[in-house]
DNA sequence: GAGCACTGC
């Protein structure tokens, strides 16, 4: 299955209630499978692969839209070639019938947006039934929008008719009206003959008919426009009748002219002030149109609250700062369990450690641990954390607290600093930091305490240090293992590392307020910003901030026009809101406004991805909207896609995103699913990264440790087998192992690299080519992602302007990548020349630090830092021999599909050969969005493929007189 | 002529 391979819960997560497999599903599954196997003997198909293919064709049939597509896929790869057509295709409509399309896998289940949209439309949605489509709210809410908008349309066309009729008939009055004058001017009536006096008499009746209605209209006290007094007799303003009416009341205060008195009745009516300050005190509540009902479900109990006021106080004496740092330490919740923990972790090797957020376990563990001795012998405490700013400011902390400098005893490593020394006794570093420090040192000889924190989130570099800690331990008894996490998972931990003690320590948070919704919600966007002001106008004012948790930049686009246009037609009687975006690709400039502090009288309503879950903290967040979706990746190894959905949460996550909330105090949490879902949708934990990941780079890191045997490698989850076997097989068509799985000396070089293993091949055989310079900057440049061009939506074509100047030549993508590398550094790495080329300065300044971080590695491997600017042939070469698998040749409909193993896919708008469509091409990544697309692209000659991978390509494979039958084995391999 | 959750080495 592509989205989530090898685990059968984990299929279609995409929606709250089908990723349940009922026994009934199963039992039709089989059936299914039981009765093509039948069907297929029938039409003569025989071959050992029976069963594998079985299941692909229910997959293919699956993900076709109709029976005609599945057919067409069936003659397209050839395996049923020697069958008569319409057989095939009455086989096709069979399968077709037969296919429950509910059990749809997720990827698929984007490209029916639109037909289950469409066939949604009539029925009343409610969230335990809709069984198809979940996620596709946010398209729901955007259909819902646009017809908003179609109605707002045809509200102002039908405005400006009756506008326009209305001035039509003045047009009409006035016109009748000089008419009569004229004739009668003009000519004596009874000179006039029968039928002229008839339509003069006619003419007469209209005009007063039509002073009576202006006049009745006035005496019903209907509003009517003002007569205009800038009717410009001879070409100025009549000023004596545009100041008759402001100042008539002067005159005459007795007769107020009903007009005068509507308008003053409005005045006083009206708010004048603005601002949160001047505001009425509100006298009666809001009420929204669909208001939401929530249910209050649970309390997230506190443990062991403890407030420490006036914990900052600056004092300048450094004793008594000394002291104070000491009582601060001792104040922590983990302050306490000192002594038994010590107890603890003398009498156990591995020892699970449960703490929530600000327990202390991070800065206080390594500093008793240290305190108590165990790095008397020369052994240091190494602590690993999931992100890179954690490591540094935790490092900080705890050597403030030591008072010692930062960088001596205590200190920190992350990639591109290392802010370490020889006197280091506590080191903090990123996971993936003590991952390549295998590399040098695979029984960690140097540590006598490694510490992984923050377990539960369960990172790439995080479950595989688990599996190497854990093989490490058993080598070397002296060494202490403390895994901490957060969450009620402990027992598996526990049970992972045979039957560790777990030692939980009560962390410092308040009690929080779960609400659930009485009922399903159809559109969450809505529904949360409906919420947001649900809360704003009924909490009281000024006693904390709201979160709102959505899935990525345009839901919270959407979200905060939505609520910037409703609380302006609010008017003035609420407070200010003011709405804060943040999410990772925001510009860090903008992202430093949702830590500014709140105005008095307003509140702040933060709108985040999932950055907010654990990235970052908001202070003074009281109340958390949490509308159950997050952006997950997904990578189908079978195709070598990687595609992005928006699927429901865990509950793990759920309960994260509730802590968020009560944090400096009481909080309330407002989840926009029911109680029913949350416990029975909802998976207790998101499917570890591991699990849906590509595995090339882990791969080859462990096979440099020596590891033999990965499929039987001591996972904590295990990765799909599948994964696994297309990472190996990739490492032995880039020549990094040997037909005994064992790693090649070029193996051994790419392991040196930081880098998907496709790159590092690359870097390794540019070596020959004589062009590592240039190759590193690309490589580095691909390695930053496609965060280099900024395309704002107001200025996209001077953007794309700007963007294709570096394709000039039609060179390619990564031609054109090393273009901008290198022009940038023309400029002397100059900012205002990235915004005047619409680049991301800060996606360049990385891509110079990995760039750094290469040099440094091919002078270790002795690899020449050479350049040849012009020589472009080469360079490609070099490309090629990193990325031949991903050779795709031209078809005939404009889609490409690779040589090996037949994928289709198209060239990315975004690229620079998008619209020269050259024979051949080789593409650095396939990404399933609505299309199967290929990004950064550049052509290649095919004769190319076969000098550089002999072993891969032979000349019949590029010739261009293709064979349309394909072997059965490589046809099949579409279908996935 | 499309659509970029979040990290990390």
């Amino acid at each position: 299955m592509p989205s989530l391979p090898n685990s059968k819960k984990n299929q279609n997560r995409s929606t709250f209630s089908d990723h349940k497999v009922g026994r009934d599903e199963i039992r039709m599954a089989c059936d299914l499978k039981t009765w093509v196997g039948e069907k297929l003997r029938s039409l003569g198909y025989n071959s050992t692969t029976i069963e594998l293919d079985i299941a692909h064709i229910i997959s293919a049939s699956k993900r076709c839209s109709s029976p005609e597509d599945l057919a067409n896929q069936f003659v397209d790869t050839g395996m049923f070639s020697s069958c008569d057509e319409t057989r095939v295709s009455q086989f096709a409509q069979e399968i077709f019938a037969r296919v429950d399309r509910k059990n749809r896998t997720n990827v698929y289940v984007q490209r029916e947006r639109e037909a289950a949209l469409l066939a949604k439309k009539q029925k009343t949605y409610t969230l335990l039934e809709a069984d198809e489509d979940d996620n596709n709210v946010q398209r729901r809410a955007v259909k819902r929008r646009t017809e908003e908008e179609k109605a707002m349309i045809e509200n102002l066309r039908k405005k400006s008719r009756q506008e326009y009729l209305k001035k039509r008939e003045q047009k009409k009055v006035e016109e009748i009206k000089c008419d009569i004058e004229e004739e009668g001017h003009l000519f004596e009536v009874d000179k006039l003959t029968e039928s002229e006096q008839r339509e003069l008499r006619y003419k007469k009746e209209i005009v007063d008919l039509v002073t009576k209605k202006q006049w009745s209209e006035e005496e019903a006290d209907v509003y009517r426009i003002p007569e205009e007094y800038d009717n410009f007799e001879g070409g100025s303003v009549n000023q004596k009748k545009r100041f008759s009416v402001t100042t008539q009341r002067y005159k005459d205060e007795r007769e107020i002219h009903p007009q005068q008195a509507w308008e003053q009745n409005q005045l006083d009516n009206a708010t004048l002030h603005f601002g949160s300050k001047d505001r009425k005190t509100t006298d009666y509540q809001f009420v929204f149109e669909n208001q939401i009902d929530f249910l209050k479900a649970a309390v997230m109990d506190s443990d062991g609250v403890s407030v420490n006021v006036d914990k900052q106080q600056p004092t300048s004496e450094s004793s008594v700062k000394k002291s104070k740092l000491n009582e601060d330490r001792k104040d922590l919740p983990i302050y306490p369990y000192k002594d038994a923990l010590l107890q603890a972790v003398q009498d156990h090797q591995v020892l699970i450690i449960v703490g929530e957020t600000g327990s202390g376990k991070t800065t206080q563990i390594p500093q008793y641990l240290h305190e108590a001795g165990y790095t008397k012998n020369g052994g240091k405490i190494g602590c690993t954390q999931p992100r890179r700013v954690a490591a540094m400011r935790v490092a900080a902390r705890v050597s403030h607290e030591m008072r010692v400098k930062l960088g001596h005893q205590v200190g920190y490593s992350i990639r591109f600093e290392d802010c370490t020394s020889e006197k280091t006794v506590l080191k903090y570093m990123t996971d993936g930091m003590l991952l390549r420090e295998f590399l040098r040192e695979p029984d960690l000889a140097s540590y006598s305490v490694i510490m992984v924190d923050e377990a539960h989130e369960r990172t790439l570099s995080t479950d595989v240090l688990f599996g190497l800690v854990k093989d490490v331990a058993r080598a070397r008894p002296d060494l202490k293992l403390l895994i901490s996490s957060a969450t009620l998972d402990a027992e598996k931990f526990s049970d992972y590392f045979d039957c560790a003690p777990i030692f939980k320590i009560p962390g410092r948070r308040f009690p929080i307020d779960i609400h659930h919704t009485k009922a399903p919600i159809a559109d969450y966007v809505d529904a949360a910003v409906v919420t947001a002001l649900q809360i704003h106008a009924t909490q009281p004012q000024g006693d904390g901030d709201i979160l709102i948790f959505l899935t990525g930049q345009e839901e919270i686009e959407t979200a905060e026009s939505i609520i910037k246009h409703r609380i302006k037609g609010l008017g003035t009687k609420i407070a200010e809101l003011i709405t804060c975006p943040i999410y990772a690709n925001l510009p860090t400039e903008l992202q430093a406004k949702i830590f500014e502090p709140t105005p008095e009288g307003a509140r702040k309503v933060v709108l985040a991805t999932n950055i907010a879950e654990t990235s970052l903290t908001i202070d003074g967040i009281k109340y958390v909207i949490d509308t159950g979706f997050c952006k997950i990746k997904c990578y189908n190894p079978r195709t070598g896609t990687e595609s992005l959905l928006v699927a429901p949460i865990s509950k793990a996550s759920a309960n994260q995103r509730a802590g968020r909330s009560g944090r400096t105090g009481p909080g309330k949490c407002f989840r926009l699913y029911t109680a029913h879902s949350y416990m029975n949708d909802l998976e207790d934990n998101t499917i570890p990264e591991i699990q849906r990941t590509n595995l090339a780079n882990i791969v080859l890191l462990l096979k440099s440790l020596g590891i033999k045997d990965l499929l039987n490698f001591d996972f904590m989850d295990r990765p799909p087998t599948e994964a696994l076997l297309k990472a190996l097989e990739l490492l032995f068509a880039l020549g990094a192992l040997d037909e005994d799985g064992k790693l090649t000396k070029v193996g051994e070089k790419m392991a040196e690299f930081p880098l998907d293993p496709m790159l590092s091949k690359m870097i390794v055989a540019s070596d020959k080519y004589k062009c590592s310079a240039e190759i590193i900057s690309i490589a580095a440049m691909l390695s930053v992602g496609n965060s280099v061009f900024y395309r704002p939506k107001d200025r996209q074509d001077q953007a794309d302007n700007a963007w294709m100047n570096f394709h000039i030549g039609n060179v390619g993508d990564h031609i054109a990548l090393l273009k901008v590398y290198n022009s940038w550094k023309d400029t002397n790495f100059s900012t205002q020349w990235c915004y005047e080329n619409y680049i991301q300065v800060r996606s360049m300044k990385i891509a110079r630090d990995i760039r750094d971080q290469l040099e440094g590695l091919l002078e270790r491997l002795g690899i020449e830092l050479n350049s040849s600017v012009n020589d472009l042939e080469a360079v490609k070469k070099s490309i090629i021999s990193g990325f031949f698998p991903h050779a795709a040749r031209l078809q005939k409909n404009g889609s490409y599909r690779t040589v090996k193993h037949p994928q289709t896919g198209h060239i990315h708008p975004s690229s620079g050969l998008s619209q020269v469509l050259p024979r051949w091409v080789v593409y650095h990544e396939l990404v399933l969005t609505t299309k199967e697309y290929m990004r950064q692209v550049t052509e290649l000659k095919p004769e190319w493929l076969v000098e550089v991978a002999p072993h891969y390509y032979q000349l019949k494979d590029v010739e261009d007189s293709s064979s349309k039958k394909m072997p059965r084995g490589i046809g099949l391999a579409s279908f996935k």
